[in-house]
RNA sequence: CGCGGGAUAGAGCAGUUCGGUAGCUCGUCGGGCUCAUAACCCGGAGGUCGGGGGUUCAAAUCCCCCUCCCGCAACCA
């Protein structure tokens, strides 16, 4: 039985995934389902990455210990992994004792044998934020701290470096005589220009500026940098340590793939295979950079904070249906959108109607014309042929497909036979058949056809979509035995009408539903950013209004901020001074604004935009075409003034 | 000249590597059917392939120029 060794990136744990990180942990799944299917021997592994500053940082933040920080995401990541039905084999933490252990290892083989040394970092320091930046970072933000705005200087420190340059060529050539080693082919060529041709400079791997990492034992003050610690888990999880490794690492390494968002395709192609020939370890055998899913829902106004959370529509729609989109939609090499319109409609089309709808028929008719039984005479026809060779085809079609990771491909040609299934039913029209007797032979085919149909389909989807998978097998039953009619695969999303959109071009009969007064201004249609409190009617209480504070605003200055063509930043009198950003430089010049008296949100949460603070939302009136105006209060209102 | 991605039917996209009847899904209009989840099946309408120039017997596709959108400095899979 051949072995199949596939990865997830892990998870960074200074926050919650979204809908996104998700993506990659149902797309690794299903290929590890689908070759588990085919008989493989599969190992699948996943798990978090929870060291560095950032963590330590959102700690700090928090008021938290790092450890207990990077022990609740990293539940909350099993547990988003376990919603959606991911069938990971290991799932290893960088925390984890046996991991730091062999990276410490690894560190040191490494400097014992040259490739690491030490030398000086030097950089632009920010005092405030404890991190370096680079020159161009630095000049970006007009000479000061990008994220702080504080004034940066020259700083050096120790640190170890990695000497990438005694393996170029080596690489190079590994990539030149394994064509598949990088896909999809647009990405290998990203980064042999870029990277590899010019050359690559020595990698930093320790930093002595923040403690949360793994210590480098035989230098104190010194913590391993990101990429040696990250990358290693793909075979410290394995049970690898130098001197001594585990029987998984003897028998799944190398990995057959490692599955990484586009964005860490660097890491993973250029380093970490040298990492790799500096330790005299084999090679993966591939790399999947996969495209990004972007939430670009509508025009979401000028408040940001896009992000989807899986488990928010499992809750909603049933994890076969996120899964679903997820394959069915993203593209194999180009960035894939999300949005609530595009998900319902897919949902809707594809799983309902014609695939829950063909099974409904399907189990409807063996048990309306047969009792649940179909009998065993049965009398065959030409059509059926085509039927059964489109079958075919598509299933193969699907495990080719799937063996290249192009799930949406494979679920377009799965589809092939489900529509023509449909459409087969049409054409024997089994309920003419059922209206005379002398058909029964012909119709009991007609029927066994599609549940043959149906059971062979059965196979491919529960790697999409296990829960659905397996209810269809129990409700055609076993082969040739009774049908269990079953509720809907997976009933109709009916949506709400937008408000606004069409209310009126339809006016009902009056009286012919009770009055449903949606609540109109302010709510917006549909906001389930999360912590709505609105309860299930709709209506908010008068006490969560009064959660808001907004006031009148007077501008006392207003500004362009560098570097971005939507925001201004305004100084604003609320009765204290105060900074708030806003998205509106593109229909608002900063001198028309100045004196003038706007509305503002006080109690937001502070946010940084573009490296600077805003603390509050200046209101807007937002038509339905995406167009807006700024409200103004009235010049006589004091600065201050409370709304209620 | 910041980097990158894009412009093909109302919407979302494929086709561009290796020029040769412009295709898919959704929507829409019309018809069919009644087994089924207002589902299913058939058919029609709808595109000067962003604009201009060039090469060619022939350009969405190759060459040159232009215009317009969109991400990126923010939770970086």
């Amino acid at each position: 039985m051949s072995r199949f060794y596939i990865t997830t990136a892990i998870v960074y744990t200074s926050r919650t995934p979204h809908v996104g990180n998700t993506y990659e942990a149902v797309l690794v799944d299903a290929i590890a389902r689908h070759r588990r299917s085919q008989g493989h021997d599969v190992y699948f592994l996943t798990g978090t990455d929870e060291h560095g500053q950032k963590i330590q940082k959102q700690a700090e933040a928090e008021g938290v210990e790092p450890q207990a920080l990077v022990d609740r995401v990293a539940g909350e990541v099993r547990s988003i992994w376990d919603a959606m039905g991911v069938s990971y084999d290991g799932f290893i933490r960088t925390t984890d004792k046996k991991h730091m252990r062999a990276v410490q290892k690894m560190f040191k083989k490494l400097y014992d044998q040259g490739d690491i040394y030490k030398g000086k970092y030097e950089g632009l320091y920010c005092l405030p934020c404890e991190g370096y930046y680079t020159e161009t970072q630095v000049a970006d933000a007009g000479g000061v701290c990008p994220s702080c705005g504080a004034a940066v200087e020259k700083a050096e420190e120790e640190a170890y470096f990695f000497k990438l340059s005694n393996y170029t060529e080596r690489l190079k050539k590994h990539i030149d005589e394994h064509p598949d080693f990088i896909v999809p082919e647009s990405r290998k060529n990203e980064m042999v220009n870029n990277f590899l041709e010019p050359g690559l400079s020595d990698l930093c791997v320790s930093r002595t500026s923040f403690s949360w990492g793994i210590p480098v034992e035989f230098d104190p003050g010194h913590v391993i940098y990101v990429w040696l610690d990250a990358l290693s888990n793909y075979i410290t999880a394995l049970g690898y340590s130098p001197g001594g490794s585990g029987p998984l690492y003897d028998k799944y390494w190398p990995a057959d793939v490692h599955v990484i968002g586009k964005d860490i395709l660097r890491f993973h192609t250029l380093y970490w295979p040298i990492m790799l020939m500096a330790l005299d370890i084999p090679l993966p055998k591939q790399i999947f950079g996969h495209p990004w899913l972007l939430t670009n829902t509508d025009k979401m106004s000028k408040s940001k904070g896009n992000s989807v959370y899986a488990i928010d529509l499992v809750n909603e729609f049933g994890r076969d249906a996120v899964r679903y989109f997820l394959l069915r939609d993203m593209p194999y090499a180009q960035d894939g959108n999300f949005t609530r319109e595009l998900f319902v409609k897919r949902i809707n089309t594809d799983l309902a109607n014609d695939l829950g709808n063909l099974l409904s028929r399907t189990v409807a008719m063996i048990q309306k014309y047969f009792g649940g039984k179909i009998p065993d005479e049965r009398q065959a026809e030409p059509i059926d042929n085509d039927l059964i060779s489109v079958l075919e085809t598509s299933l193969l079609s699907f495990h080719d497909a799937m063996d290249k990771f192009q799930t949406q491909t494979a679920l377009s040609e799965l589809w092939k036979v489900i529509g023509r299934a449909n459409k087969y039913i049409d054409e024997t029209t089994p309920w003419i058949l059922g209206r005379s007797p002398e058909q029964a032979a012909r119709l009991a085919a007609v029927l066994a056809n599609l549940r043959t149909v149906l059971r062979h389909v059965a196979g491919p989807l529960g790697v999409i979509i296990p829960d659905s998978a397996a209810e269809l097998l129990r409700q055609i039953g076993p082969e040739d035995g009774p049908v269990c009619p079953g509720t809907a695969l997976f009933p109709r999303i009916v949506e709400e009408k937008e408000p606004g959109s069409d209310a009126q071009d339809k006016a009902k009969p009056a009286g012919d539903k009770p009055e449903k007064s949606a609540p109109k201004a302010g709510a917006k249609p549909a906001a389930p950013s999360g912590e709505s409190t609105a309860s299930a009617d709709g209506f908010i209480t008068i006490d969560d209004f009064a959660r808001v504070d907004v006031r009148v605003a007077e501008v006392l200055s207003c500004r362009r901020v560098d570097n971005s063509d939507k925001l201004l930043c305004f100084t604003l009198n609320t009765g204290e001074e105060r900074q708030v950003l806003s998205g509106i430089a593109k229909q608002y010049a900063p001198e028309d604004l100045l004196g003038r008296k706007l509305l503002c949100v006080v109690n937001l949460k502070p946010r940084k935009m573009a490296g600077l603070e805003s603390r509050g939302m200046i209101l807007t009136a937002e038509a339905p075409d995406g167009s807006f105006e700024l409200l103004f209060a009235p010049e006589t209102a004091p600065a201050g003034s409370k709304l209620g």
